[in-house]
DNA sequence: TTACGTGCAAAATATTTGCAAGAAG
DNA sequence: CTTCTTGCAAATATTTTGCACGTAA
């Protein structure tokens, strides 16, 4: 049984109607490692079911972070959405290759804490994006 | 005699054409705090001068873009812009009262070297904007 | 049965582009 | 004079909204 039902299950409990086109949204999210834009979600859900609409996508993913099982991130110019997870998590993408490291929540630990003592600012770092230059392509432009 | 009289002629040097345009684009965003979207600018400048057009902001934001002379910041939705600085600094800000707070680099550093350290990567960050909640906001929530 | 969700089409918003006229150097 | 820049209008991309119909519970 795959993590999505449990949350479906967890949706019906909070009074959310189940519907056909939010499971399939749910899905196209939850099967991708990378995170989609809201257009790459409509398509991959039309493949499976044509009728579905654009409109119905951008209504869900609201709906979706109002309930925080997604969240939005902004790179560049484009809207991603991924699952929210347990554990923050960020990335640091190389803007020569485009490839992407995951980095675990306790690198940004210190800095989080630092802002709070020093500013009593509390940080949401539910997903940071660090853009930069990767190892590989810094040799390369040597 | 103003900081950006001195830019202007460093364009001049670098054999981009002056018009009254993008000294006035220029102008605007100097003259300003806070980070503008392209729309303020133009409505900023369009004070002084009716006739100039929405693209022509576009297109010299592009170029003062690509001369190095602004930057872009991707906030939630909207896209601002500001002069770069010669020392990177950084803004948290509040998701509740909207409240900015400059960073000096310092904060960063550590991290940048952590990354750096551990992952190889060189962070370009020359703007990083953190969001939360700042101390008043989370006291008003008590 | 009733309130909520969906598809559709149109609107709103942000940004880009082709082109002819105008201005900088 | 020549090349680059501008204004205008139209195109494109992204996201939102009103409304009538359909469906989950």
């Amino acid at each position: 049984m795959s993590h999505h039902h449990n949350l479906m299950a967890d949706l019906r409990q909070r009074g959310v109607r189940l519907t056909p086109q939010r499971e399939m949204i749910l899905d196209a999210i939850h099967h991708e490692d990378e995170h989609l834009t809201a257009d790459e979600i409509y398509q991959r859900v039309q493949a499976r079911s044509p009728a579905i609409n654009i409109a119905t996508v951008y209504r869900t993913l609201e709906l979706f972070k109002d309930l925080h099982i997604i969240h939005e991130i902004n790179l560049g110019d484009c809207t991603r959405y991924e699952l929210c997870q347990d554990e923050p998590h960020h990335h640091l993408v190389c803007q020569a290759c485009g490839a992407t490291i995951s980095l675990d929540h306790a690198i940004l630990a210190p800095l989080e804490s630092k802002l709070k003592k020093q500013f009593g600012f509390k940080a949401h770092m539910e997903h940071m994006v660090i853009y930069g230059q990767c190892a590989k392509c810094q040799q390369d432009a040597e």
